[in-house]
RNA sequence: GGGCGUUUAGCUCAGUUGGUUAGAGCAUACCCCUUACAAGGGUAGGGUCGGGGGUUCGAGUCCCUCAACGCCCACCA
């Protein structure tokens, strides 16, 4: 059989398009093209919003879940990564809006109805793009196994995940202080709201009180005063003391509040007293609920002044601001406003100040959720990549609060619940049907409150399907440190609660990805990286195996073009390596992989080194430390295979002796196939595409077994004297340079072989092609060295460059001179360290004895320099 | 106010059981179109591993402390 050619290159566009291909419709992105009772490795993938164009942070995660799928499936394993979408409430709803308002209507125009039609036509229209776009970075998903979280199925688990946990009494609905968006018109949860610090003013006034007199107060948002239902001291202040229990006059409106007494207030901030406004801040929540104050709302939903607010009713709360203070300077009760710096909470989506509000909404009594997610961590069933935010998580989970799940949106799953024409609240999983009129329940649920149930709702929760049985739960929720809370948090209390079990035993979570400075990427810097672009200009593989191996886990990326078009050669290195390989193999069929004892130096050096390294990528492999792992293998590939390895081949190959030439050809392949085996999960198009050409009879390297060490070929002899006979040639080309030998120019070498004769006279090769000598030559007994000559000294071997044109025996001096100052400070720190009693007797004898031979060989490099530099002294 | 992270070559970063002369990419300088690869090869320069202290035979790595920068959490009007 012929092999087909290799192309010159690598066309990755037409490559990646094929291959994706290829592999989705052989069925290998399925877990059932493992054997049936391959143990379970399963995925669910961060769902992307539907709304979502790819970037930079779903490239990261796509690479990450991508190679642990790849290299689980490669180990044998039922490799199961579950993809999907998410409806992404308010992002989706905001952009059919805006759809919308181009068209000259809007949401409430078009009504309830007719708005969720146009959203799902929208959602049908472009909510594929995101998905197809993680296919070009090569995402190996089982796409029959797709759910989006508003389908049915998962809207029933939904509902039936409502109706339960209304069931055991954890679902309560009532008028509470909330996070109120007035922009989007909805309650937001505190994890949606942002706080910055930023400029604003302290304003200084009086309070009236009843009897006339005055306590000062201060605030930074006056029109809250219109609300207030309490002035508050802190109850041991003399300064107010007198005044507990007496009453203040809300100013302008002259409405009579009391003055009570908590140790919450500092009386070193500000005035010493407080303003109460229960209805719009929280702290004063918390007062309302110990000191049982009224409770005043004044603003609407749409945050201007409502009625309570007197003559302020209809104005903006901004506007509402400077009016009053205008009215209460023109009244004589301000005092002053100061420059001061505060705290403002906005909208994480729409970038408002959110106002606390008095609202109707839904909570979730999440402390029960909350005990079981701790303790799972706790006792190890979770584990957390990297630990440290273990400490974060349950910092989290012991503040919690209860959560707000109902959001004042049309776009979601609408709870569950009907109304009589009494309000009585009827929650289950279908409308009552007794005849009458139930008016259903409008607001819908957070969005993160069906991704709290994506690792076992996409399994098919709440029937028992076999899809739950075999892969739940799943092994390994990978995802970005920014949605700690928001979702993993949750996946593992709604988990932990309707499964019983966790809902995956390890979190890896990656770090932001950054530009190429460091910067957050964002479109008014004009420093967002399109991965698509990437891909379009050096393929997807460049793009992944940068991001792996830039990264490490928990910790934020910079993602530098630089570093892709590096990587892109590196892809075209390990091209042109197979290209050499798979021509010099021409239609032979792959000889088998020889003996270790078999093998020459070059051979036995490069399988130990291969062992090595897939040794070492095991252990990165098993502690998560996936980026050290690839830097691993591109030092190997191109530092050792391609710079050496492949160099010295050509001695064999070229030469007459077959059996030598198939043993090197079986170390090429052997080491190739096994690189692009270790390779597939960073780079699955071009390893495969490469793979294709190798002559091994199974069909993809998708579903290759995952490499194993050898122990056999493990040769730190070997290795010991490659390392001698690299620095040699490293001598032998800084030489050369120094002294402006013409590149094409072929020098003679005299070797003085000390105790590597027979290394030396078996590798003279070495020397001939990888420093373009014309030969090595052992002078016999009483031959010196050429006084015109260049000396290259490592360990008990000199070689002599006779350069009789080239050669300055004064520079010859110098030379050496700093070679011996060198290795004198070497010697002196090794001997310190020897004759140091505690080193000898404490230290490890492996370091120990390497120290030792370290010693004798540089004392034998220096006993040469010192020959040489004698030799030299009588001829001047 | 708590907590966490970062600080290593000009730039961007690796360096996870403490142990050879601390590495890479990019950039810089010089040389080479040597029959896999110029999308390449060779060579070189460049670091008191943020400061200080400690533990240890031995510290970039462990502990303490200080500093700068960044992030997360938090109810100071």
């Amino acid at each position: 059989m012929t092999r087909k050619t290799m192309p010159k290159n690598f066309d990755f566009a037409e490559a990646e398009k094929r291959l994706y291909a290829w592999w989705q419709q052989n069925g290998w992105f399925k877990p059932e093209s493992a054997p049936a009772d391959a143990e379970p490795y399963v995925i669910s993938m961060p769902p992307p919003n539907v709304t979502g164009a790819l970037h930079a942070g779903h490239a990261m995660f796509v690479t990450l879940e991508d190679l642990m799928i790849r290299y689980e499936r490669m180990r044998g394993k039922a490799a199961l990564w579950v993809p999907g979408t998410d409806h992404a409430g308010i992002a989706t709803q905001l952009l059919v809006e805006r759809m919308l308002k181009d068209e000259g209507t809007s949401r409430v125009e078009l009504g309830y109805e007719d708005f969720l039609q146009r959203t799902w036509e929208w959602k049908e229209k472009y909510g594929g793009t995101i998905v197809s776009q993680l296919r070009r970075l090569g995402a190996s998903c089982d796409w029959d196994r797709e759910r989006f979280t508003l389908d049915e199925g998962l809207s029933y688990a939904v509902r039936e995940v409502f109706v339960r946990l209304w069931e055991q009494g954890l679902i309560y609905r009532g008028p509470r202080l909330v996070n109120w968006s007035p922009g989007l018109q909805t309650a937001v949860s505190d994890l949606e709201v942002e706080r910055e610090e930023e400029n604003g003013k302290l304003y200084f006034f009086k309070y009236p009180t009843e009897d006339g007199s005055f306590i000062p107060v201060a605030t930074t948002r006056p029109e809250t005063i219109l609300g207030d239902t309490a002035v508050c001291v802190h109850p041991e202040d003399e300064r107010y003391k007198h005044l507990i229990g007496k009453k203040a006059l809300v100013p302008m409106l002259n409405r009579a509040i009391p003055i009570i007494a908590d140790d919450y207030v500092d009386r070193e901030f500000g005035t010493g007293a407080l303003k109460v406004t229960p209805g719009h801040d929280f702290n004063d929540y918390e007062l309302y609920k110990r000191h049982k104050l009224d409770i005043i709302s004044v603003m609407n939903p749409d945050a201007t002044m409502n009625a309570n607010a007197g003559s302020y009713a209809g104005l903006d709360r901004f506007v509402c601001r400077k009016k009053l203070w205008a009215d209460m300077e023109a009244a004589g009760m301000t005092t002053e406003v100061r420059d001061h710096r505060y705290v403002v909470p906005r909208s994480q989506r729409g970038g408002e100040v959110i106002e606390p509000m008095m609202s109707t909404q839904w909570f979730l009594k999440i402390q029960p959720l909350a005990d079981k997610a701790f303790a799972a961590v706790k006792d190890g069933r979770i584990k957390i990549v990297p630990e440290r935010f273990e400490k974060v998580y349950f910092h989290w989970l012991e503040n919690i609060e209860d959560w707000c799940v109902s959001r004042q949106l049309w776009w979601g799953h609408r709870i569950p619940a009907w109304y009589d024409e009494n309000g009585e609240v009827y929650v289950g999983r279908e409308a009552p049907r007794d005849g009458r009129e139930w008016r259903p329940e409008l607001d819908v649920l957070d969005t993160w409150f069906s991704s709290g149930l994506w690792p076992f709702s996409t399994l098919g929760w709440p029937h028992d399907t076999p899809d739950l049985k075999r892969f739940y739960p799943t092994t390994m929720m990978e995802t970005g440190y920014d949605i700690l809370f928001f979702w993993v948090v949750r996946m593992i209390m709604m988990g932990l609660w309707f499964t019983g079990e966790v809902p995956f035993t390890t979190v890896y979570l990656h770090g932001l990805v950054r530009d190429a400075q460091g910067r957050k990427m964002s479109k008014t810097l004009g420093n967002v990286v399109d991965p698509l672009d990437l891909i379009d200009r050096y393929g997807a593989d460049p793009l992944r195996y940068t991001l792996v191996t830039g990264s490490t886990p928990g910790n934020d990326v910079n993602l530098d073009e630089v570093r892709v078009e590096r990587n892109w050669k590196f892809v075209n290195k390990i091209w042109q390596m197979t290209n050499f390989i798979t021509s010099n193999l021409g239609d032979a069929e792959q000889p088998p992989l020889p003996a270790p004892t078999a093998l020459d130096l070059p051979s036995q050096w490069i399988l130990s080194r291969l062992n090595n390294v897939v040794t070492v990528c095991q252990r990165l492999f098993d502690t998560y430390q996936y980026g050290e792992a690839g830097r691993q293998l591109d030092d190997f590939l191109w530092g050792e295979f391609a710079d050496w390895y492949i160099e010295m081949s050509k001695h064999a190959l070229y030469s007459d002796d077959i059996q030598r030439k198939r043993d090197t050809l079986a170390v090429l392949l052997h080491t190739l196939d096994t690189s692009l085996r270790l390779l597939h999960p960073y780079m699955p198009f071009v390893t495969e595409e490469l793979w294709s050409y190798l002559p091994q009879r199974q069909s993809a390297l998708i579903l290759a077994t995952w490499p194993q060490p050898d122990e056999r070929y493990i040769n730190p002899e070997a290795e010991r004297q490659m390392t001698l006979l690299m620095e040699l040639v490293r001598g032998v080309r800084l030489a050369r340079e120094e002294y402006g030998v013409e590149p094409g120019r072929k020098i003679g070498i005299i070797a003085n072989p000390g105790s590597q004769r027979a290394l030396l006279e078996e590798c003279s090769f070495m020397f001939a092609r990888l420093a373009n000598a014309a030969n090595v030559v052992f002078p016999s007994n009483g031959d010196t060295a050429p006084d015109k000559a260049a000396s290259i000294v490592s360990g008990d071997v000199t070689l002599y460059l006779p350069l009789a044109d080239l050669i300055d025996i004064s520079a010859e001096v110098q030379r050496l001179q700093a070679e011996r100052e060198k290795l004198k400070q070497q010697i002196e720190r090794t001997q310190a360290q020897l004759s140091n009693e505690q080193f000898v007797q404490r230290a490890r004898p492996d370091i120990v004895e390497r120290e030792r031979l370290k010693l004798a060989d540089l004392n034998a490099s220096v006993t040469q320099i010192v020959e040489r530099l004698s030799a030299l002294d009588k001829l001047s």
